[in-house]
DNA sequence: ACACAAATGGAGAGCCTTCCTCCGTTTTGT
DNA sequence: ACAAAACGGAGGAAGGCTCTCCATTTGTGT
């Protein structure tokens, strides 16, 4: 069975209401166990595994589960709102490049990568489905950084001007699809098309039609991620 | 009630085995009613509504849809047949573009335009999940026509060397999941999206490093297709 | 107008999936 | 040894979809 090493986000020991008892030995030892479990079936499989699924994955009754996780979304919480902070964390390293250029590109790029290895956080990333609020603040830090970005590598004259600051979201999004799509038939087919995308996104001298449509708001943007589902059997 | 113009795809009007006699009046009238509101639910809701859904649109019940489409493929090879057929004229209309890059672009932008304005198309269109042996008999004639008109383009040194022929599939298929993220709130956004993958593909004399990672192959283009879903809640 | 067969509608059965509970049993800590 | 914590998983509840069937209605030919 799953080797008992602490979990990334190890939740403190006494779970629950505040200073009450500990739990037993065993009890401590299957919550530990639990959150292992869902967080491999939820990289491996997305958030739409049943608590059945975890529990037979950690080995334990389904019961047990929903004693120590009454809900999925706490299971979610626990486990996620540290990863999405790495999405944070790579938008602020991108700040540190000095490049603009190559800022953006480290942060999309490796966006990108951390949602290629981890179905359960791209889901969280281009979908409202999940999380609570945890999940939902850290969420919320990516943009404005991602629009720093965004607008330095703009105004160092990189990117061309007609691209918007909601064009990065819907460029992320849309990859991010790419990635389910092949997730087991070529893992890094998107690769190319961000290599693509990339070029497109470059200011060039022969380019003179301006994008068309006009950009996404931001609450289209948001309209946008409320319905969306996931797109894998 | 709908207006009973005939569905663009009328079927015969005796339905059925060959040479039975033709139905009633009011049950013809029914049998076209059903196809008309079929045609329109599955354009506007995509190919996973209930036979419940199609026969309240119909004002039939659903025993009625049944009896005359014993299950749901019958009437999505009904209406789809002819319009995955007219993607293949566009294809076909491309190749009597002369200036080869008009003629790759109009197809894709082309079919892009039809999966937006239909999403029970789109559906088809990315995904090998509904429709039998006549739909997808009509799609199967989209990519030779679509790699000609991509060899076309790339001969004529319009678009980059390192663009391999699956890449037009996977770009196609990637921009069909944004038509379908932003179809209410912004419908036209995935223009932008293709006009910055179109000068991306573009060749372009400061473009020095290749498209990275392998192209898909065609094997795990249809992969990737088994195991798409609908993207949309 | 009438007889009869075609056609109808939609409630409910059947099946599936997921969430969730509960109680006899087991395990643990003191 | 004993009491309380903890367990497992069968089965209930709820929701969703497909499909059938029968009392009733309707169309058509004579």
């Amino acid at each position: 069975m799953t080797d008992l090493g602490d979990p990334a986000t190890e939740p403190p020991a006494t779970a629950g209401a505040p200073a009450e008892r500990p739990l037993r030995a065993d009890a401590e030892r299957n919550r530990r166990r639990i959150l292992q479990a869902a967080r491999e079936v939820f990289t491996e499989q997305g958030l739409g595994v049943t608590m059945d699924d975890i529990a037979k994955h950690a080995g334990v009754g389904v019961g047990t589960v929903y004693r120590r996780f009454p809900e999925k979304g706490e299971l979610i919480d626990a486990l996620f709102e540290e990863r999405v902070s790495e999405i944070v964390a790579l938008a602020e390293e991108g700040l540190t490049i000095e490049d603009p250029w190559e800022g953006f590109v480290h942060f999309l790029r490796g966006q990108l990568e951390l949602q290629a290895a981890d179905r359960g956080l791209k889901e969280l990333l281009i979908s409202h489905g999940h999380g609570s609020n945890r999940v939902t603040a850290a969420r919320s830090r990516i943009a404005p950084i991602a629009i720093q970005l965004f607008t330095r590598a703009q105004q160092a004259g990189v990117i061309r001007a007609d691209v918007a600051p909601t064009d990065v979201p819907m460029i992320g999004m849309t990859l991010g699809s790419l990635v389910d799509y092949t997730r087991e038939s070529h893992p890094d087919a998107w690769r190319r098309l961000l290599a693509i995308v990339l070029d497109g996104l470059r200011v060039q001298p022969e380019v003179g039609t301006p994008l068309p449509a006009e950009p996404l708001t931001f609450e289209q943007l948001d309209q946008s991620m409320a319905c969306w589902k996931s797109g894998r059997r």
